[in-house]
DNA sequence: GTGAAAGCGCTAACAA
DNA sequence: TTGTTAGCGCTTTCAC
């Protein structure tokens, strides 16, 4: 086990002070006007050695970590797997590395995982926040920490989002089934008071009354656990014999619910059209293929990493901060098609 | 935005020294004898201004940071996020933070990625290591690094590793096509050298062979792109129309063999039967249902994150590597089944 | 029982 | 143009 290099035996075996190291490795060697020749010795010797500064000295003098910190609801969730996956491309490219965990939407959880980001001197938060964690975040954003979320916000905390047109998907999804023919259109989510959820129903209801249809909610408790998905869901389909078109509120719920069907031995579209939230494998290879609401990925990623790296690099500007609401697609197939 | 209280400042404010203060956070107060009064009142202070040392000092210093490092191949293939999200659990729950990356299979990125990781001084390593990794791994042992390897191993380096029977995986797998009656019966693979497939392959020539079948093994470039797999996949249902069977030896090649044969009109048992590798919702919700090579996934988590913790609280012990190989379970559904 | 002080490896203000 | 030096916040040896 060999030891490891520091900056003061490179400097020792160049006869060369440890800052002109320093400033040479930082690129500050023009700045400080420092020769030509002796950048030149340094930065071969560097190489040849092998030396790497020690990323944890800078950041405790600098206080700076370059690691990002990415709290999403569910890592194995394949929206914000697929999430992570570019996000992590994406912050890599620019230098940061990413430390995530999963909060399963549960506060107090989230409140100990932030204390670690803290602690760990991430630089900046990318969160899909669970209900209740609006202080933390202020607190957060007061301590000068660039925060942005994703997939929902919190409304009256004042910080960077990315978030879908979630009122107007369902909505144009809820048409799209009465357009269809349905009469008796239910709406199938989790139990929240999230801002996407909320707009989600609120999208459906607005759909159904818009054209004086019944509007029939199922609020599911949210769990990570199938069964206690499907629980629910199969008291649904028994106590609701009439609904003719359901909407899945999540990928997650829809997922269950295909399952429930088969179960049942329910067929979209002759027995119940079927409409998902985003749009995954199971979907698409679903028999009838589900028609989906496709959520753009990677423009989420994109747009957040940028927000993110925009704050990073320039931390004095409190320039007011930016909301963006993006667009779904409508992905439709036989599974919300009258025959 | 408050200033962040270090310890001098609660030695200060309470007329100790720093060390003491420090002995008592660290749990020597009794080791070292200090009068229970003191520790109370010091204890009582810590907690009331809510002061935490900063870990960045604490690693800097002790040369432990808490942090594990996994690499995997895509954190966004169902088969690592579900991995990764029991890795998470596990890790924060014994006061670990999890940094990723996905690989790709991609050997210099991977080298790259070692490099960031060692850099951040994570304590241990949790990889399913590409293949040319081998030297990288090496080092980073010699050095005295804990690596645990899953899903795969490197023939050559003596480290722990934790995975599944591949090899009877697919004997077994295609076993049961043949009992079924099937005599044309194909494997579709990733080609690589990597331990899991290679005996993947074996296992599946091993089956055919037994039994006096012709062994048609497809071999497709490792890509993440869905369509640089599904381009070789539709040649090869154009080239080999005699095929009754077809074997696929990963979720991902699964999923695109799935919507090729979708798209080509084929229906599976009838026209080509289909067993894959991997189980997740896409195969339980197909119609039908797809028979599947599934790997317990908490086993595996589970022995990973154990076997890790075992050597990073026993840096010294110097024992022998542990291999471990879990049993997969084959779930066979009416995807395989002749009719 | 407690405290002083060295030092982990690095950056940056200040000197020269 | 380069070097000296003072910390960043913490742990730990050694002295009292």
């Amino acid at each position: 086990m060999k030891k490891k290099l520091s900056i003061v035996d490179i400097a020792n075996e160049l006869n060369v002070s440890k800052t002109t190291i320093s400033f040479i490795l930082n690129g500050r060697a023009q700045e400080k006007r420092i020769s030509n020749e002796l950048v030149e010795r340094v930065m071969k010797y560097v190489a040849e050695v092998g030396y790497k500064p020690n990323s944890l000295a800078k950041s405790l003098r600098t206080g700076k970590s370059n690691t990002i910190g990415l709290m999403v609801e569910d890592i194995s969730n394949p929206f914000f797997a697929s999430i992570a996956r570019l996000i992590e491309d994406r912050a890599y490219k620019n230098g940061y590395k990413i430390i995530y965990c999963s909060t399963d939407n549960d506060t107090s959880k989230t409140q100990d995982l932030i204390g670690m980001f803290r602690d760990r001197h991430v630089d900046g938060y990318i969160m899909a926040p669970p209900e209740g964690i609006e202080e933390d975040i202020e607190s957060l954003i007061k301590d000068g920490m660039p925060v942005v979320l994703f997939d929902r916000h919190l409304p009256g905390v004042k910080t960077d989002f990315i978030e879908i047109d979630n009122l107007f998907s369902t909505y144009n999804a809820t048409k799209h089934l009465i357009e269809q023919g349905f009469k008796n259109i239910a709406f199938v989510t989790f139990a929240s008071h999230q801002t996407q959820m909320v707009d989600r129903v609120k999208g459906y209801e607005d759909a159904v009354k818009s054209d004086g249809l019944k509007s029939t909610v199922k609020e599911i408790v949210f769990n990570q656990d199938e069964e206690q998905i499907m629980v629910p869901l199969r008291d649904f389909f028994k106590e609701n014999p009439n609904i003719d078109a359901i909407l899945f509120g999540t990928n997650h719920i829809g997922t269950c619910g295909l399952k429930v069907m088969n179960e049942l031995g329910k067929k979209a579209p002759t027995d119940i059209a079927v409409i998902s939230f985003d749009d995954y494998d199971v979907f698409k290879l679903h028999s009838p293929p589900v028609t989906a609401i496709a959520q753009p990925v990677e423009a989420i990623a994109d747009n957040v990493i940028t927000v993110l790296l925009e704050k990073l690099n320039d931390r004095s500007s409190s320039a007011k901060p930016q909301s963006i609401v993006l667009k779904t697609d409508l992905r439709i197939r036989n599974s919300s098609l009258k025959k």
